[in-house]
DNA sequence: GTGATTGCAAACTATTTGCAAGAGA
DNA sequence: TCTCTTGCAAATAGTTTGCAATCAC
């Protein structure tokens, strides 16, 4: 699907590049909304998602919007699968390296932490993938 | 406030440290409810929220809860406020390296990408904490 | 013209909260 | 006993959707 050059979308996208911070959809709509004032936040919502599938927009967020709890609180690392949300341990060294790495990085520019996934596409949605019903 | 020992809070420490998984809020319910049928979703929120702020239990999300974009799609870092939510650049040649490490052992292991964000308080929390109203 | 897009209102999903009743120390 | 916790229902927050009118190509 092409999308075609409509005022609205113009302006979301002129205001947001010239931002200097990563709004959310609905501050990004009181800024449109000074230039049209008549502007929906669901015509917001609706291009920020189109333009970011088309990359001209990063959306800055894990996949699946609920969030999951783990009962094992040491340390260790995460896959989250990329369609569906679905999370998994994953023990690589190289992967145990790299947060090594993290930590000491964190520390030194004295910042709270960080948050590092991996996303992947999980057996079953890989599955789902190969034979769409 | 120190946590007095339910029934319910017990169950659900247990089932969420039993399983491999990482569910959701309310995959765990279902599986409470087998053994307290009529415990209520709130119940299990609740204590996951306790559990997780007593470090009992972790939970697996970035901070804020909404969505936010970035007008620029060329790549680059980000540090994300760990009380507000707010989104900054970071361009520190370490953190940079690091990103450049992860794109290769992503690759390497065949994965689709991976979801880095460092985390700190921005100016505007750190003020509120030296003068909380 | 016709397919994409809009504004509006209503729907939806995940999560949180107020409250009166009940359980734990 | 006195505070913490529960279940329930209602509220909230963020986001999405259906629809008829309108716009872009």
């Amino acid at each position: 699907m092409k999308l075609s050059n409509t005022l609205q979308r113009r302006i979301i996208l002129e205001e947001l590049r010239k931002l200097e911070c990563h709004p959310t959809a609905d501050e990004l709509y009181e800024i449109v909304r000074k230039r049209i004032p008549q502007i929906s936040l669901a015509t917001v919502y609706r291009n920020l998602e189109l333009l970011s599938e088309g990359g001209q927009v990063l959306k800055l967020q894990q996949t699946g919007k609920q969030k999951r709890f783990d009962g094992r609180v040491e340390s260790h690392y995460h896959v989250r699968c990329a369609s569906c949300g679905r999370v998994a341990d994953i023990w690589d060294d190289e992967v145990i390296a790299v947060n090594r790495q993290l930590d000491v990085l964190v520390e030194k520019l004295g910042m709270e932490g960080y948050m590092l996934e991996l996303n992947d596409r999980c057996e079953k949605c890989r599955e789902k993938d190969e034979k769409p019903e």
